[in-house]
DNA sequence: AGATAGTGATCTATTATATGGAACAAATTT
DNA sequence: AAATTTGTTCCATATAATAGATCACTATCT
């Protein structure tokens, strides 16, 4: 609330970039975005310059490949993922479907980390993609075994009891045609183990196919086989240095209130 | 140089967060920016509410995740990663070291796209990170190939003649221990047709690995299978539409200058 | 062809906005 | 226990962003 009125209006003109698909004009975006085509103009000149954004042939203005290196700066910080990704790699090799690792950022499911299948037919999710947390396997995990008030306040809605149990009672999340129709997901925890006393829900693992293709699999292996994988992927990850950590704590509760 | 100021100085934090490599503080960032600690504090406020930046568990700023889907979006809108990645696939199947795309944009030499090798000792250049455009395989071919004053004023100074004969005669940019003390790269340049005239360099593929694993595969091979592939690319990507681009090309030279 | 409406870029006075010093509470160091 | 160092908030001042008009240019429409 706080923050750079400036520097908002840019990070607006960035996602319209993003969302649009397609390159844009810059009259294009001033109508969009309700802003003066000169305003528009400075803000584009500062994110060209840095190659934040980038102009096509036509002068058009696009996303630019400095958020690549960026982007995956970010990605590369996340300790899950480098555990996870030998991990991915050999799940993919022994089911050949699409295994991903899901983190919860700001109160929203990211997609942290993913590895294709091999068929023709595979789920694809995005890196750095936000997935809906009421309806899908991730979301229910989240909802049964991250600690309340974490997720936003969308999911405030507590999840039916009977599923609560099934999930508790099994280990993992599952989600059949619930999502996207055709899409079954299966998804289970990976706790860190914190200095001495608890451990803490990290991220999750999960495994997208086709239904078809999950109920030839088989539920109760791909649960079985997940599970294991996570379990590697916790001891890969250690201990967490719960050392200086109050501090920010108190900051963050501070500033979520 | 039009640009707005404080726009600049949000993307100086986030470039300084990139940089860095580790998350820091608050009065950190500001010393190392000569930035008040109040100003560094608002812009972070707006770019933390973006998620473009994150903090960690101890309160410490980062990169954000929300880079990964705006670069993954930016990459995914290249032409050329699409025609190339089932290219790139082939290749690494048929040699097993890493192959990679690299593009030319703002004058600086950009990693579009990477397929890292199967082997232990493997080539990683990172997607969207900046390649020397002196030194290497690539950056010969564009002293060659591109036209002039594309590149950077840093390589106004010409290509040794005996080394550009070499190039023009092979076909392709060789770089052996020249860049990094053990790496050998082959790059060859990907031709896009153009409307009835002539092609354009968009951009170049090449092949990395460690010198002894390169000769073992030998130079001639290498060589040979990559025209080959840039040839596939080139087809797969079609003829540019050369339609609308009179406007933005006129705009865009008068804006280098 | 000629006219028109679109584009991106540049300039300006006005005003709204970012600035940065000081003061704050919390939490490590010394 | 005192002294730093941290992140955060506040506020008068000055700077920097604003938005309208204008320009050069290209497509599109009679």
């Amino acid at each position: 609330m706080a923050g750079a009125a400036t520097v908002e209006k840019a990070l607006d003109v960035l996602f319209h970039l993003h969302e649009a698909g397609t390159s844009l004009g810059l009259s294009e975006i001033g109508r969009a975005l309700d802003l003066p085509k000169s305003s528009c103009h400075r803000l584009l000149t500062s994110l060209v310059d840095r190659e934040v954004v980038d102009r096509d042939d036509a002068g058009h203005y696009r996303p630019g490949l400095a958020l690549l290196s960026l982007g995956i700066g970010a990605q590369g910080r996340e300790p899950v993922v480098a555990a996870a990704r030998p991990i991915l790699e050999a799940e993919v090799a022994e089911l050949g479907e699409t295994v991903f690792v899901v983190g919860l950022r700001r109160g929203r499911l990211r997609v942290l980390e993913k590895l294709e299948g091999t068929g023709f037919l595979r789920a694809a999710p995005g890196v750095g993609d936000v997935i809906p947390s009421d309806v899908t396997a991730v979301g229910k995990l989240y909802r049964v075994f991250g600690s309340r008030a974490e997720l936003g306040s969308e999911s405030a809605v507590a999840l039916d009891p009977i599923e609560e149990a099934d999930v508790l009672r099994r280990g993992y999340g599952l989600n059949r045609d619930a999502w996207i129709d055709g899409l079954s997901v299966l998804g289970v925890p990976i706790w860190q183990q914190e200095g001495g006393s608890g451990s803490r829900l990290v991220a999750s693992l999960a495994l997208a196919a086709a239904t078809a293709r999950f109920d030839e699999l088989g539920e109760e292996l791909i649960g079985r086989r997940l599970l294991a994988a996570a379990e590697k992927i916790a001891g890969r990850l250690g201990v967490a240095d719960t050392g200086r950590r109050r501090l920010g704590a108190a900051k963050q509760i501070r500033k979520e209130r």
